[in-house]
This record gives C-alpha cells, structure tokens and sequence, in this order.
RNA sequence: CUCUCCGUAGCUCAGCUGGUAGAGCAAAUGACUCUUAAUCAUUGGGUCACAGGUUCGAAUCCUGUCGGGGAGACCA
C-alpha cells in the first residue's frame, strides 16, 4: 500500500512524526466543541459587532498568509469559508512560543482541520476574521490538497480533471464549493417531493431491490445469486409491480425513491444505478397525475430557485403549471408531418421508410412508432410537454384508452427534449393484463429481447381486484440535472459508476510475485530502486552482493524495517 | 461497439520540424505583527499513463494496451 510517497508527503509525515514528539496528537480523540458556523458569522456579524466574542469554529486550513509573528488563514468548514487572524503572542502568551513558531507554522499545512477559539472582528481591509486566541490540531492530512484560488471571481487553477474529480469526489467537494451546492440541491429536490407527498397523505414505502423476476419495464437487469436459497435474483430495473400489489392491499398511495439497477450502456444520461420517484394513487386517473406532476414540479422549481424559470444549458425552461398536452398523433403530425392515426403496422413502415428511419422485422406498430416520435418530435420539446395517448403496443401495465382501444391513457413529460416522467392510468383489468404480458412473449419470440417478463404473482393480485389507480415515475437524477443545470449524469452522482483503477503496473513481476519468492512486502519496493523489476532478475543475482547492497541501500534510505540476513535472500534466490 | 481528443511535478498547464524536461501555485529554508491569487530571496521535487517499434538518440513519430472526456450507434 505505502508505495512511493512524493516528497510533500514525505515532509508531511515526518511532520507527524515530529508532532507526536511533541506531545501534541495529531487525531485527538475527544470532541471540540463548536458553537457557530461561518455562515452564521457572515450573516450576523457586520450588524451587530457585539455578536460572537466567544466562540469556537473547526474547519480545515485552505490557504495561509503567514507574516513573521502573524498568520492568515482561510478556514473553511461545512457551511464555507472565514479568514483566522493568528497572532503569535496571543496563542502563545508565556516564553515558549513553539505552539506558533514550529507546530502552526512549520508542521501544520493547508489541509489540516484545527479548531480555534477567539472573537470576530473586521480587519483594516474589511474582513470579517477571526482573532484566534487558541488553536488545537483536530486532524492533520498527509495528502496535498490541489490549491485553488480565486480573485474577483476568476479562478486560478481550478481541480478540473473529470477522472481525478468523479474518484476522488471528495477531493471534489473540498475544493469546489459549487459541487458542494449541486448535491445540496439533490438533497432540496427530494425533500420538497417527499412533503408533496407526505401533505396529502401518501405513504412512503420500501420495496425489494433484489427480485426474483425484474419486472415492471423493459431493461437487461444485471444477476446475482442467492447462495442460502440457490436462486438467481434480480438487481430491480423498476419497482412499479411491488408498488401495485400494495395498493392492491388497500393503501390510498404509496410511493418509494427507488436505486433502479440496468445493465445497459452508460453515457452522460445513464448511469448503471439510478434513482427514480415512483407513486401509485388509487381513484386517479392520468388526467388527474398530469395537473399533480406539474404543480409538483412547479413547486420543486420554486423551493429551489424562487422562481418558475430555470436556466439549462443556454435555454431558459419554465416549470410554471399547466403545461402544454399534446398526443403523440398529434405531436407527430405537427413534428414529423405524418398522420399515424387508424393507419396499419404496414403503413406506418412505409411512413418510416419516407422519413429515412431505420426500421428491422422485429419492430412491431408501437416500436415503429416510438421510433418516428424519437427521431422527429422528442428534439422539439423544450418547454415541459406532457406527450399522451401512446399505442398499446409499447405500454403493457397501462390501460387500455377510454375512447380509442388502440391507444393507452398514458403519458410522457419531455423537458428540453429529454424524457422526465412516464405516467399511466393503470391498467387493472387482470385478463387484460394477462393477454399483454403474453403478447410481450410473442414479441420476445420475436427477437425483441427486452420484451417484459411475466410476473404471475402480479397477475394474482390484479384477480383480487386493484382499484382505478395511476402512477407516476421521475428520473431524480435528469430532474436533478435539470434543476442544477449540469450537463452530466456524473455530475449529479456522488459516485458515479467508474472502471476500476488499476495501479500502472511497473514493468516486470507484480507484488504477488514477489512475495511468492518469500521476499517481505517492505523490501519490493527495495528492491525495484535497486533495479530488479522481476523475480527472474532476482534469481540471478549473487546472494553475498545482494546482501551487501541491500544492507546499504537500507542505511541510505533510513528504511524502517528489520536488515536481512543471508539466509533469507538465499531462500529468495533458491525458491 | 465506432469515431475523436486527452494522459508531463501534489494541482493547473507549456514543451515547435526528434537532441534525456519547464512555468505558476503548492513544498522546504530564510525575511516580514492587518494579509487576502500576500510579498521578497534561495532550494528541492519527474517511471513524461503502460508496453513494444523506428532511430545514433523518443515526452515528441508509429503500433498496441489501460484510463478519461466528447460525439455517434445501441438502448428507456
């Protein structure tokens, strides 16, 4: 683990070393007590000087001015960031002044979390600072922080690199306080629905992640196994059956933030693992859940931003109620110039061929559909559109439309472009249901292989009887997306799904092979400086010499492990 | 999966048509008791992602691998 370290680190190590001589621990164990936060001094401070004469603030070291006997600092802790004044014969008032001259200015370093005591006060150049009149280590860093700074709102060699920032998210957070507010606003977003919610009774649920059969969408699920049991089980793609079957057990609305799990491909919209608000109400129909997604999106907007308006990208959306409804025939006709309505699978083939879409055999009349839609009108929606009444070809749990048998009473909100919300009335007719999910079989007989899988314990409960009920489901991390204008799933996850780091393996054998050999971890690294970059190599060596160098090479660089004796490396060589 | 750009010090980046690496910040040492991208002086810091190839000589040219960004294909 302990591979070369870079000469700062090395320094910051020693500097530990050199604390704990010092009696002082560099990870104190008990608490500090904290009694205000910089924001709440920002806030207050100016006003009313008065105010914080006594307090007590912990944060970590960002950046330090030191001048001789006195010290800038910027502290920043969870809330952001306030300049300590630090004056050597205020925290050190007797003889010895050590606590300034070597434990705060040499062995402490940007990075560090200390907690100081003293007062607020405005310096000459009007800051609010700290005067500290006691300073205590809470936790020293060995690693070097990137350091970032920034004058008249220009940032000066900001952490920028996509892959450093996604692995090292917590690097990300320290130094750019705006990563900071995106999640927080993540955090907003849900704590406004879940209100929405929770004010009208609805209950919040929790339903199996891990499923026998991945049902209620069309998507690769990834497996695993249950080892006790010995059966294949399912990461979830969706939780819409579960939430069903509970409203099938008499609960007025339930509704679950749900991690759903695709094994599909990632881009910037898709991560493997993604959350998404589902909420089933019974005795509502899809007209009802349009008007109750666009005030709740009104008023997600609002908590926000105070306002309707938000800005994405170089477009302004406007989340205000009601939003445009438009049906896919309609929307079709006005975007793609084709009327699909009454017309035969054969003829909207046609449609396809004259609009340049690709079409295969395998496509039946609603994927053919869908795929004149995509192309052609979902680039056109920019303002939150509700897009209704999609063919019951592509929407086998949704029910059957009032007036048109063909069509579903479902419907899609599509926000620059992009789909947010996928809504029905749901469809609760048992035989009905049944003859969809078979004809979902036939469809994946077909070819069409992310035809659903049947779900009989579902079908059992829609025999008992589902009242009239529809749900919807949000994608909290598009909306997120949208609502913090990020132009990255990425940027929205804490972790998102990364391939694994590999250490650049240096030329020749790995640690593994080495040991193998019988050669102590602490002495690989050892011996790669010496030059021997594979167990071969080793072998070939000349035990008496290596004995010699090794003992040198161990003084020289004040290696802190037992010397070998020459037994050891002739097991090495003979092994 | 395809195309494309990228990988150089802890961070941000230079490095030309090939001649064994530079800057700023950060760090070390020193000066400085109201600075704020603090300042001034001195110094150290590199497996140029990895592996091959071409060449007298490769950070640089070529091939492959790994990792990342972007675009597309596929996909809700």
């Amino acid at each position: 683990m302990i591979t070369e370290l870079s000469e700062q680190e090395a320094i910051r190590r020693e500097s530990l070393k050199e604390l704990e001589k010092a009696g002082i621990n560099p990870y104190p164990a008990e608490a500090f007590e904290v009694n205000v936060t910089t924001a709440e001094i920002h806030a207050a401070f100016p006003s009313d000087n008065s105010l914080f004469q006594e307090i007590s603030i912990a944060g970590r070291i960002m950046t330090r001015r030191i001048m001789g006997a006195a010290s800038f600092v910027d502290l920043q802790d969870s809330t952001g960031r306030i300049q300590l004044y630090v004056k050597r014969d205020e925290i050190c008032p007797g003889e010895d002044k050590s606590l300034y001259n070597t434990v705060f200015k040499r062995l402490l370093d940007i990075g560090d979390i200390i907690g100081v005591t003293g007062y607020v006060f405005i310096t000459q150049m009007g800051e609010t600072s700290i005067h500290v009149k006691s300073l205590k280590l809470l936790s020293k860093s060995l690693r070097v922080l990137p350091v970032v700074k920034e004058k008249d709102d220009q940032v000066f060699d900001a952490f920028s690199d996509p892959e450093a920032r996604y692995r090292q998210r917590y690097v990300d957070l320290i130094v750019n306080p705006e990563v900071r507010e995106v999640f927080i606003k993540r955090s907003q977003i849900i704590n406004t629905m879940r209100s929405f919610f929770n004010e009208r009774g609805y209950l919040e649920v929790e339903t199996p992640i891990l499923q026998p059969i991945p049902g209620g969408a069309a998507a690769r699920p990834f497996i695993t196994h249950h080892n006790a049991l010995d059966i294949p089980l399912y990461l979830r793609i969706a939780n819409e059956l579960y939430l069903k079957k509970l409203i099938v057990g008499g609960f007025d609305g339930v509704y679950e933030f749900a991690r759903d799990f695709r094994n599909e491909g990632m881009d910037r919209t898709h991560n493997p693992e993604f959350t998404v608000l589902e909420i089933y109400v019974a005795y509502k129909d899809y007209f009802w859940m349009m008007d109750f997604t666009e005030q709740m999106l009104e008023r997600v907007a609002l908590a926000l931003h105070a306002k309707t308006a938000v800005q994405v990208g170089d477009r302004t959306i406007d989340f205000k109620a009601p939003f445009r409804r438009l049906t896919m025939s309609d929307a079709i006709k006005e975007y793609a110039g084709v009327d699909i309505a009454g017309k035969t699978e054969d003829e909207i083939r046609a449609f396809c061929k004259s609009l340049n879409i690709e079409t295969t055999p395998s496509m039946g009349k609603g994927k053919l559909i869908d795929a004149i839609f995509g192309e052609k009108c979902e680039e056109h929606l920019v303002q939150p559109t509700f897009i209704t009444d999609y063919p019951i070809e592509m929407s086998p749990l949704c029910k059957r439309h009032r007036s048109d048998p063909e069509l579903t009473e479902r419907f899609e909100l599509f926000v620059n472009g992009k789909e947010l919300c996928n809504a029905y009335s749901e469809l609760n007719d048992p035989i009905d249901q049944l003859d969809r999910f078979q004809q979902q079989l036939e469809l994946s007989k077909k070819g069409d292989d992310e035809a659903m899988f049947i779900d009989m314990d579902f079908v059992r409960a829609l025999e008992y009887g589902m009242p009239t009920c529809s749900g919807m489901g949000i994608g909290i991390d598009r909306l997120t997306m949208f609502m913090t204008n990020q132009p990255s799933i990425q940027d929205v996850l804490f972790f998102p799904q990364m391939r694994p780091e590999k250490k650049a393996t240096p030329a020749g054998d790995a640690d593994e092979a080495f040991l193998a050999a019988g050669v102590p971890e602490a002495w690989i690294p050892v011996l790669r400086k010496y030059g021997f970059k594979s167990v071969a190599e080793l072998k070939a060596a000349n035990p008496n010499k290596l004995l010699n160098d090794l003992g040198g090479l161990r003084k020289k660089m004040k290696l802190d492990i037992p010397a070998l004796k020459l037994e050891e490396i002739q097991a090495w060589v003979s092994a």
